[in-house]
RNA sequence: GCGAAAGUGGCGGAAUUGGUAGACGCGCUGGAUUUAGGAUCCAGUGGGUAAUUCCCGUGGGGGUUCGAAUCCCCCCUUUCGCACCA
């Protein structure tokens, strides 16, 4: 009777001589290649860590193991990003004291961790929400400042008149407010930001470091965002006023097609157009619409375009000829000017709303080789082409124009060269309890005043109660309100807003490399050991804002010559989201999978497994519960397996690389080199771990099959040794606690942890016999077994004088024939 | 609406560079073992067909090619992001 696969005794085992062990600690060791894998630091919720934290530590850890495998020193750290809004919402909710649900939900999450069986440096971990690590949120706030990267302006906050308080995004949906269902007003409020707009060109251009080691689409999504887009300002002079329409404009070229302006309903011009206008009520009607919907609800409105005409005029100063200016939905007064030039023959939203309210449509550019007017025009042509209808710059192709155009326009005075960007400054004010307070004191005298370095952290401060209701909790704690200036020493009051926790995960990787120093942020040494980050994985859905902010804070430390790299992450892999029956995993829809019960039912290493499994890390996963069954089974067969020969393995000799073996043993060792082969490749190259696991359960099964030819002799149990230590070193990155057994088992003293990669021996790796196929006319019709060291002339003259192709010929004449080397051979008939 | 992806058997997925579609796993079917059930081991399993036969088949439609899941065009569906969720 075999031992049975106990996973529960056998996986508190090892975790705990891990830990005795401190097995995944490190120090920067310079004689070593040292690497760095990161993977998103969670955010610490009530409901312990999810399947998605599972699938993106679980593809991390795999990483981690094989290179520590593979000879590097590896930094693998975890922490918890535990200031935000969670927190505060179970404050307002269940009267849970913020501070103590975090730390609570930390020390459940960090024991599920343990659990998992994740090798972390637990030496390291980071918890933001600890005056220790926010307290360098101040620090590093004050020297943006100094380096006159903060600045203080209004912006638009959610407001619910009701509550008397600011709104996220997320509580203020569907223009409704979470708690009370009050509709929510936009509201401009002062507001601290990060101009990361001055880094705009870096982060674009450094992207070309970034290829190809980042997913292609990300660059794009950060491209897009970022948004640069040359082109040029130019007014258009208002009718019978001294006031001019600024607009922006990418294809100045088609200025002569443009037969209207349109202002955002923000813009500050419309007062004064509509002023004794007979248009007026319905402009401002119009606005009041406007306002009343949310930024998101704002832009998912403008699908169906709406405007009104202001009733007055301007002169296109191209053509001198009077357009009218209407204010409309779909343009937006956070991009360029908040004015546009409607030109409807060669932009589509222009087009869409020329034609819904009967505006003129001209045309000005030809596409290359056709003719084309207004009339016949049923759709905006947006590419470029000729200029038509253009007065002196007829004829010249687009990008001669837009040159000389632009060049007359300069010439002229009438307006500018521009770039312009998509990309806004960070706007970081918070007006919520649960997050680093902004360091800064107003004075009457002295004004706005930053706190002295010496005096931080300023701490959060305790709170009796949190009502969500009333403005920023902490404006409510006098003692911290009040204060002193530190230019005068004259009563001051305190800034009441904290920093968005986006601030937090900018820097929180620089930590990890020395978290302990506490005379200042980082410690140099210990970062330029470690960084750049040599692999960065979580979820696809920080594609662009998280990982802009984490880039931007990057470059900021190094012009302050904290960091020395330009770019922290040389690698990234975004995961995947996963799913069940169809749907992200949400409590409100009920389908949500616990690991812990995976745990306990199946272990750590076959939830591990089972999520490595199920899908390439990059691609969403489907969750089904049948399925871990299987990684579950599978982990079983190899236990049952290994341990039935590892009696009679354990004290063999290592099998000469020549040695002669029976056909059935070969085959298994060939399987074996292609095997470690194989799984290297998809680990190293491809980071595709569920092909990897494939291709280990089919040494398996070969091993099983091996098994059952019942052939035993001391040359083929020495194979069954190598097959069987391959696939332990193979799966330890995978299943680690499982595979630490077997190895200790098969007499090993020291840990699997620092056992060497296995190394496959591409003779060994060698099939004798490979197939080729032949089709006829691209159809498959016959396949070929040749010996691997056959000539192509052997493989061709073979083919030719198989008995079914044959068959097909008889009649035919052979047009030609395409052959690919050792693969294929088409053979084209008539 | 804008930006970015994805779609292959009953299901998750594989096919790495345009070259054997469906590896591996789940499920299902049959067999062995067992007092029985479970577990285990073996075999089969895209659809159609008497067939190891031929035909069809990678969301739908069109195209390029000797050859397309893969490249191009149009359409449909789903997912992610859109600046205060993290």
């Amino acid at each position: 009777m075999t031992e049975s696969y106990d996973f529960k005794n056998l996986e508190a085992k090892w975790q705990s001589l891990w830990a005795e062990s401190r097995e995944f600690e490190v120090t920067e060791d310079p004689t070593k290649p040292e690497l760095y894998c990161l993977e998103m630091l969670p955010y610490p919720s009530g409901g312990g860590i999810h399947m998605g934290h599972v699938r993106n530590y679980s593809i991390g850890d795999v990483v981690a193991r094989y290179k520590r495998m593979s000879g590097y020193n590896v930094l693998h750290p975890i922490g918890w990003d535990s200031l935000g809004m969670p927190a505060e919402n179970a404050a307002i909710q269940h009267k849970a004291h913020p501070a103590r649900w975090t730390l609570n939900n930390i020390k459940k999450m960090r024991a599920q961790l343990k659990r998992m069986g994740y090798s972390y440096a637990w030496d390291r971990e980071v918890t933001t929400c600890l005056p220790e690590y926010y307290k360098w949120n101040q620090w590093f706030f004050l020297k943006m400042m100094e380096r006159g990267l903060v600045y203080r302006q209004k912006g638009k906050v959610n407001w619910c008149p009701n509550c008397q308080t600011v709104l996220a995004n997320e509580q203020a949906e569907g223009g409704h407010c979470w708690r009370c269902e009050t509709e929510v007003e936009e509201r401009e409020q002062e507001q601290w930001f990060f101009k990361i707009t001055a880094y705009a060109d870096r982060l674009l251009e450094d992207m070309s470091q970034l290829v190809p080691n980042w997913p292609e689409n990300v660059l794009t999504m950060q491209r897009n965002w970022i948004g640069k887009s040359v082109g040029v300002r130019i007014g258009f002079p208002v009718v019978d006023s001294n006031y001019k329409v600024e607009t922006f404009t990418t294809r100045i070229d088609t200025i002569y097609g443009a037969t209207f302006l349109i202002l955002s309903s923000e813009h500050p011009l419309i007062g004064k157009l509509i002023e004794g206008s007979p248009e007026k009520e319905r402009v401002l009607s119009f606005i009041e619409r406007q306002k009343s919907l949310s930024y998101k609800d704002r832009i998912a409105a403008a699908a169906c375009k709406e405007g009104v005409f202001t009733g007055s005029f301007a002169y296109n100063p191209f053509t001198n000829k009077l357009i009218p200016i209407w204010v409309a939905n779909f343009v937006l007064i956070e991009y360029g000017t908040g004015a546009v030039m409607g030109v409807p023959a060669h932009d589509e939203r222009d087009f869409e709303f020329a034609l819904q309210y009967g505006l003129p449509i001209k045309v000005v550019i030809q596409p290359p080789g056709e003719e084309s007017d207004g009339a016949q025009l049923d759709q905006a042509y947006t590419g470029e082409g000729v200029l038509v209808n253009s007065g002196e710059f007829n004829s010249l192709p687009s990008p001669v124009a837009i040159e000389r155009m632009t060049e007359y326009i300069v010439q002229q005075g009438i307006g500018q060269r521009n770039v312009d960007y998509r990309l806004m400054d960070w706007g970081i004010s918070r007006q919520r309890y649960w997050g680093t307070p902004i360091p800064i004191v107003y004075c009457p005298k002295c004004g706005t005043v930053p706190v002295p370095e010496e005096e931080l952290p300023v701490l959060l401060p305790e709170i009796k109660e949190i009502t969500g209701t009333g403005g920023s909790p902490i404006s409510q704690v006098e003692e911290f309100v009040n204060t002193k200036c530190p230019k005068c020493n004259e009563p001051a009051w305190r800034e009441t807003d904290t920093m968005d926790t986006f601030v937090d995960s900018s820097w929180y990787h620089l930590r990890y490399t020395d978290a302990k120093i506490d005379t200042k942020p980082l410690n140099p040494e210990a970062v330029d050991y470690w960084m750049p980050v040599d692999l960065y994985i979580g979820g696809i859905e920080h594609a662009v804002m998280h990982l802009m902010y984490f880039r931007f804070f990057n470059k900021v430390l190094k012009d302050m010559g904290l960091v020395k790299v330009d770019e922290p992450v040389v690698h990234l892999l975004t995961q995947g989201m996963v799913i069940k029956d169809g749907a992200k995993m949400s409590k409100s829809k009920g389908n949500v999978v616990e690991p812990k019960e995976l745990i306990e039912r199946y272990g750590a290493d076959s939830t591990r497994l089972f999520c490595l499994f199920a899908a390439p890390p990059e691609k969403d996963l489907d969750w089904n519960d049948q399925g871990i069954e299987g990684c579950y089974r599978f982990l079983s067969r190899l236990w049952r397996i290994a341990n039935k020969y590892i009696p009679s393995i354990r004290n063999l000799e290592e099998l000469p690389k020549d040695a002669r073996l029976s056909a059935e043993a070969k085959k298994l060792r060939v399987k074996t080199h292609q095997t470690i082969k194989k799984v290297t490749i998809d680990i190293e190259e491809r980071m595709h771990f569920n092909t990897a696991l494939s291709s280990i359960m089919e040494l398996v099964n070969e091993l099983y099959r091996f098994d059952l030819a019942g052939e035993i002799n001391p040359d083929s149990l020495k194979v069954v040794k190598e097959t069987i230590q391959a696939l332990v070193l193979l799966l330890s990155p995978f299943a680690p606690h499982l595979c630490e057994e077997l190895w200790q088992r098969m007499g090993n003293p020291n840990k699997i942890t620092f056992a060497s990669w296995p190394i496959y021996n591409a003779e060994l790796a060698t099939e004798e016999k490979i197939t080729v196929v032949v089709q006829i006319n691209g159809k498959l019709r016959s396949r070929l077994t040749v010996d691997s060291q056959a000539s192509d002339e052997e493989i061709k003259r073979e083919a030719m004088a198989d008995k079914k192709v044959l068959t097909y010929l008889q009649g035919k004449k052979i047009v030609k024939s395409i052959y690919v080397p050792k693969k294929l051979i088409n053979i084209v008939v008539k």
